[in-house]
DNA sequence: CTGAAAGCGCTTACAG
DNA sequence: CTGAAAGCGCTTACAG
């Protein structure tokens, strides 16, 4: 990287001169035209940037927190918006003031990413939807800085979880409530934490509750809505299919309406659903049918990761906290109580 | 702010010993136990953080641009998605190294914002949702850096823009293609920069076109499912109603359609549906009804913003460019040729 | 085990 | 009109 001090060699003059070129006080230092263009030469021909820390180490500029949160830009994605506004609404309320970067990084690749490994980026992470191998490589390494996983499990770092056994069992618990015998699953085919544990503890809830699951009822698909429609066209291919249905997220389920809405399959009539909120409340609530959800109470865990934060920063913690955040069971057309 | 100086004058020990203790490499340069114990207390009194901007230029690392996406997390937040799927797309293929900072800032106060100001916080900055008084007030400041904005017109900034008077059209004609003669819409109260010229465009799209617009039929409700479920009751209570509706969201679309559905007003057997398509495509290709979409491209537009910034920095652009995209049409059961 | 000094890349007050 | 020098807050190689 080219300082200001290979442009001034390279035009001639002194670092002050392309200091005062580079900020602009042109009229006011009353730079010669010729020196000017010699200046901005040499920054075209250097391809010259400006050195943003040293510029901000120079003007004592307010040594603002850079909090980063890592988030995979995959179809996770839609649910960053309720990380950010939870985390707004949080340093709103403790009126602090703080940078949030967006690191996103791939499924798998958070080795990829050198943020957690230097000392002079960020001042803490939140990190969420890491997979087992990224959980692995976060088990190995020494970050810089303090980091809060969202929705994961460990001793080693500061948590801030939902309870996924509960969301699964509420669902599980209204299907018993409502006297089901059997039930489907639609779910992810890759496995990915939080997902996978929901999948697996909605099985067992259902043992104990006494609630068959066939596994040809355990369909598999993309979580999308496109993975939603796929897998109820498969659903809709079975024979003495049962009457209850859990989808393992909102975009599953809303895909999966559309279809049974098309085919003419009644809900709740004909099949009754519950599906994992991940998603705004909103976008189940006036869906057709509109869908009953365990929703996940994502921007509280995400403005209590802030908090967290803000107590670390302020050197009021030290020792990693888990928190564990409930879900709540949301009663719409497609299964009520 | 405290700095290490002011630690180790506090703990009577050197800012080297202070920086050692700082830096954990205790076992490694054998601190006494008691000299971390007078460090660390004085850290907690002054509740001293180390200057980021400091530690970065000692280290030399690199110099990492900084790209600042300006964006109100009011309920054009679930937008932003896009934006930072188009930004990424962008960078990965030009294989860019940049961080991304989400600046969420209020409606009509950008003015707020300190880093548009300031000459060592960003390298180039994405602005989008502006206010008629967000855009004032840029049209009068002198940034410190270049700035793209987003889907919002002016002579002194670098801009991409949907052809918001195209999309309009596309609706309009549509319904005159469909044999339409009257019209109605819901839009939103607030007046939002282009939201506005839409319903503006689409108006006088539609006089054009003789498609009638009684002004009984302007709806106007709060961009959101919640605002489009108001506006179809209140629609359904008018007499006399046209038998085609330009929603001017894909929120205020799908709260329509939810009401309408309950209603039992068929569309589009009753009532033909175009909505503006701000959200990803998905959202209402699965709905019931599908609704038919005039798709803004953001995610395109948010590469293009991107791509514009690759330029300025590697000083290939120095004059605003001005880059307009075009909206597509998705024809679904709401309303089809 | 601890401290004095150099230097990262800038900007600005001052001298000429 | 231009340049030499100080200093922003850190870390590290070196000396003791």
């Amino acid at each position: 990287m080219p300082t200001i001090k290979d442009v001034a060699t390279l035009s001639g003059v002194s670092i002050s001169t392309v200091s005062i070129v580079l900020n602009s006080k042109l009229e006011e230092r009353k730079v010669a035209p010729q020196t000017y263009e010699k200046v901005m030469n040499a920054i075209n021909i250097l391809g010259y940037q400006p050195n943003m820390a040293a510029r901000r180490l120079r003007s004592s500029e307010s040594n603002k927190p850079t909090i980063s949160l890592y988030w995979p830009l995959d179809y996770r994605a839609s649910f960053l918006v309720n990380i950010l506004l939870g985390i707004r609404e949080e340093t709103k309320r403790l009126n602090y003031d703080c940078d949030i970067v967006v690191s996103a990084y791939e499924n798998d690749k958070l080795s990829a990413e050198s943020g957690l490994l230097s000392k002079n980026k960020f001042s803490a992470a939140i990190i969420g939807g890491t997979s087992y191998k990224d959980m692995e490589y976060l088990e190995n390494i020494k970050p810089q800085m303090p980091i809060i996983l969202f929705n994961r499990n460990s001793d080693k770092y500061f948590t801030v979880c939902n309870d996924n056994d509960d969301a699964a069992y509420k669902a599980a618990k209204l299907f018993a409530v409502k006297g089901h015998k059997r039930a489907a699953i639609i779910t992810v085919e890759t496995p990915f934490l939080a997902m996978n544990i929901r999948t697996k503890s909605f099985i067992s809830a259902c043992r104990e509750l006494d609630i068959e699951i066939e596994d040809i009822f355990i369909i598999k698909s993309e979580n999308s809505y496109e993975g939603g429609v796929l897998a109820a066209k498969k659903f809709l291919t079975l024979e003495n299919r049962p009457h209850a249905l859990f989808c393992d997220s909102d975009f599953l389920a809303l895909g999966a309406a559309h279809i049974f809405n098309k085919e003419g399959t009644h809900i709740p009539e004909d099949l009754e659903i519950i599906a994992i909120g991940m998603l705004s409340p909103d976008t189940t609530e006036y869906s057709t049918p509109p869908i009953t959800v365990v929703s996940l109470p994502s921007k509280k865990m995400a403005a209590d990761c802030m908090n967290i934060i803000y107590n670390i920063l302020k050197n009021n913690i030290t020792e990693p906290v888990h928190k564990v955040h409930e879900s709540k069971l949301l009663f719409r057309d497609s299964c009520r109580p």
